[in-house]
DNA sequence: CAAAAGTTGAGAACGATTATCAGTAGCGAT
DNA sequence: ATCGCTACTGATAATCGTTCTCAACTTTTG
């Protein structure tokens, strides 16, 4: 139960732009390994160790929010709004759609309050079947 | 980005009860590989793979709790309240407080159907600083 | 242009979890 | 009490995501 310090990086590579364009093109979160195999396909011979690492840049400056899906695998996503928000993530798919959560963040804050913990941070998202998926899966 | 069905135990066995012990003394939140290493102290002769087993059992019939850290690791917690709750939990040493989320409930299934999302499942859990931990670190 | 240092990529290493499979032990029936 | 059917166990191998290693390679700076 320790928290890691992730670095930022310092040069300008085109294998982190292409990280960064790969992520923007997706509709919502993807994993390392599922970027690494589209940029792969466009035949550029990155490395997924270098994806991992962009990704890991990306997060820690802020360009891009991870989470964990269910099953373990960190997730990212470039995200639109800068501030501080959530997700409702489609389990098929991957589709995310951003969250506002006012009500939500203030619960949040009192509860901890409450029980005397301190410097809390929350880890709130939904994952669910979204309309798309749900339609597929059924006819299934 | 699958998920798994698990399955509920069938027979009694002293490991289990072992597991369920030992469970049930830890102060808050812990880690198969913890859980496993406690119990072979206890000169048990207990295996990785039967404590994992045990604790996904467990998990199934809703006696013990299972959430993700941080980290990536799975972690177990014997749970009080039977029905569907969250946790506060200090993430310096692993003391968790079960929290009531009604209205957090409402706001999830609601988010989700706003958008079209089916089957939906939350992740909500807030981590902090316990005020026991909070104490100890100012003094350092 | 050349040296200095951050980056890259292939593959090894790692840690958590799951699968394999022969041997063991619950438990209902006898 | 014992018998048999199977679920369960445990040592180990296998998986899978992620990180590390390190030589080769760029980018940046002088």
């Amino acid at each position: 139960m320790t928290t890691p310090t992730p670095r930022a990086p310092q040069r300008t590579t085109w294998q982190r732009e292409r990280v960064r364009e790969a992520l923007a093109d997706a509709r919502g979160f993807v994993s390392a390994q599922t970027l690494h195999a589209t940029l792969r396909e466009d035949n550029t011979g990155i490395g997924l160790a270098t994806v991992y690492r962009a990704l890991a840049g990306l997060a820690a400056t802020g360009e891009a929010d991870s989470l964990q899906s269910p099953e373990g695998e960190n997730l990212y996503r470039a995200c639109a709004s800068p501030g501080h928000h959530h997700h409702l993530i489609c389990r098929s798919c991957g589709l995310a759609v951003e969250i506002e959560a006012s009500q939500v963040e203030v619960w949040a804050r009192r509860t901890a309050e409450q029980h005397g913990f301190s410097d809390a941070q929350h880890i709130v998202d939904i994952f669910g079947l979204c309309a798309t998926c749900a339609r597929a899966r059924s006819r299934a």
